[in-house]
DNA sequence: ATAGTGTAGTTGTCTATACAACTTCTACAA
DNA sequence: TTGTAGAAGTTGTATAGACAACTACACTAT
């Protein structure tokens, strides 16, 4: 694999990344300050902060102006997992995303949502109930409350051809997200609207959207634990 | 809040978020090119470069040699979830965290094994279950098999005092991990080791590290659904 | 009409330099 | 011994300029 055709700071990066991949630099170790870097490769400094400044926003090395870099200690030893919008994700396996409204209507807010959404007690509240199918089979009922300030003409929308997170971020843009996930089993009404049973475990992602001033909505996702996972791939 | 004392190119970063934020700019909308926020800004087109070059790398901006830059789509906006060493977690919450190895053993790899680690068939492969606890309560079960050409010392190692992650991570330096998360139901002597009942849901974590041409271990973590759950946080 | 060409505009990379902010260590003085 | 001052080294930020690579569009010749 050839890389003199790749830029000069990439060049560096991947010096760098073979130092520790590679265990001749461990974590803690000193790495080789700009100014020997850049007589090293013969290349500008500039260069060579461009190389080990995005290193260090991977969180691979730690920068400390006036002492140095040093390799990090247990990089994000665990990388990420992406959670997305269930419409983009069905139609990028190249399956067909299709949807049952089996709600959508106005609500009084309870105690939970006065928390959630920051609404006064007993205001009105948006609230839809939506499954999920990818080729027919259901993977995801979506149970949504949404802030009116920031969503006025929720219930008109036509959620066969847009997806609430779709909308909800065309009107009220987002500034904030808050997530979880955790495991549970479905209540009855959920596991009779997913067609499992009571006993198969689900993932719920719960997401809170803030959207300016406003928390513009709070969902709760449930997926079949059959038949969903939350993957994710992390590479040095 | 007072920007003017913060540097020139996070200036002009929070000049073009707060135009996202705010909905001035939507999505697929072009953003001025570097020129144009050059002369806006009355800085050198380096430090434009930086910011917006930063905002792509946040995902929140898309870039086009030749063509522009404009306001990303929607879906990189759903945040991440980090996966993270237990031990970390555990002690940065505050509280105490203790172990017990159930076992530490040779075993023989099975096909599955075989097909996780890359060994032969029938090789012996490292064994060691341990329980993790978060101030008494135990909250992760950590089921892992590790590739004895990656740490031939493992069974030698005292666990009470070094996490499996932490170990491997000193004598492989990781350079690949694969994850995925999904809800199970326990099985009997997993809900056992974990004091929870068997109908209780777990998220289970598989993840695979791979370090230089060996896959170095494999590890299955069980955590009660009732007392773990995994969050993150997103903001602009 | 169509294909090809050229030009302007945009981003990607790199240089050489400069100063600021901070850390670390040494040397000197109290 | 202790404390202070200073020098050297390191990273952070910014500039002005240059060329390369690419896109989009208008224009020309076929």
């Amino acid at each position: 694999m050839s890389t003199s055709h790749l830029p000069a700071f990439e060049q560096i990066k991947t010096f760098i990344k073979a130092q520790i991949t590679s265990g001749v630099w461990q974590s803690g170790d000193t790495v080789p300050s700009e100014s020997a870097l850049q007589q090293q490769f013969g290349v500008s400094r500039m260069t060579v902060n461009r190389a080990v400044k995005e290193l260090a926003a991977e969180g691979l090395v730690t920068r400390l102006r006036g002492s140095g870099t040093v390799v990090a200690q247990w990089h994000r030893i665990s990388s990420m997992l992406a959670v997305r919008d269930i419409h983009e994700e069905v139609i990028e396996r190249g399956h067909a995303h299709t949807c049952r409204v089996l709600r959508l209507e106005v609500v009084v807010a309870d105690a939970a949502l006065v928390q959630a959404l920051g609404v006064p007690l007993g205001a009105a509240v948006f609230h839809s109930l939506i499954v999920h199918m990818e080729d027919g089979v259901a993977i995801q009922l979506e149970d949504r409350h949404v802030n009116p300030a920031s969503a006025p003409d929720y219930l008109t929308v036509n959620f066969q051809t847009t997806t609430p997170t779709q909308y909800l971020f065309a009107c009220a843009p987002l500034t904030e997200a808050r997530y979880s996930v955790e495991a549970a089993l479905p209540s009855a009404p959920e596991a009779k609207s997913l067609g499992i049973g009571r006993n198969e475990p689900c993932l719920v992602v719960t997401r809170c959207t803030v959207s300016g001033a406003h928390v513009a909505s709070r969902a709760r996702l449930v997926y079949p634990g059959m038949r969903y996972s939350l993957s994710g791939n992390f590479a040095l």
